[in-house]
DNA sequence: GTGGTCTAGACCACC
DNA sequence: GTGGTCTAGACCACA
């Protein structure tokens, strides 16, 4: 399971490594009950703080795709407990707002964008 | 043409004011030509900095949607000059990238994605 | 003797007023003694405002390619009053220091810089 | 890597500390990796306000010279970040149109505007 | 400690 | 009156 960061991204590096974490669930290279590497090792890895693979470690948690056990390290959970809900489609829908209307905005049709989402989505 | 801030949001301002303008034009309330208020007029009116206005309208200028006239105002441009091309395009992929992403590890369908798209792409 | 104005342009009107004229001579379509239009009439043809006239006027003046007739308006100077002189391509030298700087910096070589330079000057 | 700023010139600071920045570059004193003094740092030393350097570094961001890493400051770009590319030969042309008429108009000839450039070329 | 955002208020070029 | 530039000083996210 191979973790890149680009550090000259506009993403904050934390959520780099969420994004590449569930990039891995994605490929099934993680899979439930997956073991993370632990903050200090990933850390020391990419060259960056601790508490910043934490942090990404806290908002997987917090996205319920792993759980942090104590003294155990951090495990990717069985899938139900990540699967979207009513809260997620919500967050999805208000995330997607603005950049969907700047797309039609700009006299991209529904034809064109779903174009757009669909390559997206078969090729992650 | 009503512009509404949340200053609650960990969206910055300048942003909300961006986002305001193009559903502006996506509601035909704004059209080629139309006049945006001055930016000591708008922040006034909104109760923030006018440099927070033209940071927003400085932004709205650099996609292409609007020009911004020396010393007459900021006015909003041609379709074409905003219309989608290739560097929009691949802005626009690589945005949507980790959204999709999540959204596929959390089991959401290819067909319930595209709906979600399809209705926020209606509704705006 | 057509001029017009973009009134998106960065550029200062006055000074898109002084490079048509400056394109007028060049094209032949004025010739020392040619009078320009009044800045009453040349600001009320292209909806502008007459000082703004007045003030490329006077800037073509500075330069040496117009000369003020007192009640009898502005008229185009025999050439040798506006001949380079070393003053000029000092000023000229100036203007092209950051341009060609950051031209090399980008990898242009000199040839390619000079390509365009005499592309720009056969164009016009 | 000397910064210089002169208060009196009509060209905003932000562009002179871009330009610097640039000829940093030229040198050979900036390379790939470079990194550049903070805002604050800068701007204490060149005795201006923070925001001003602020602006220099995003317009060198903007234009691929540097990227800006959220909070571990700016760094110089790999050359093909920056290399000419046609955009920039179009607004590298647009910016010469105005002042190489108006050298031909003032009788310099090809021959000697070429001096000039591949003087400025040689020297910076 | 870094840049990002925001505020407040100043002066200037342009029109 | 408009946007552009600059200053001064604040708080925050990020690392």
């Amino acid at each position: 399971m191979l973790i890149e960061i680009d550090m000259t991204s506009e993403k904050p590096i934390y959520e780099q490594i969420k994004a590449s974490i569930i990039g891995g669930i994605l490929k099934g290279e993680l899979v439930e009950g997956s073991k993370l590497p632990s903050s200090r090792v990933l850390a020391s890895n990419l060259g960056i703080n601790m508490h910043t693979v934490g942090k990404a470690y806290n908002l997987l948690k917090d996205g319920g795709f792993v759980s942090v056990l104590r003294s155990k390290g951090v495990v990717i959970n069985p899938l139900q407990m990540y699967q979207a809900d009513k809260a997620y489609l919500d967050e999805l829908t208000n995330m997607m707002n603005s950049i969907v209307a700047e797309a039609k905005c700009r006299g991209l049709s529904k034809e064109r964008l779903v174009d757009v989402i669909t390559t997206v989505y078969d090729h992650c």
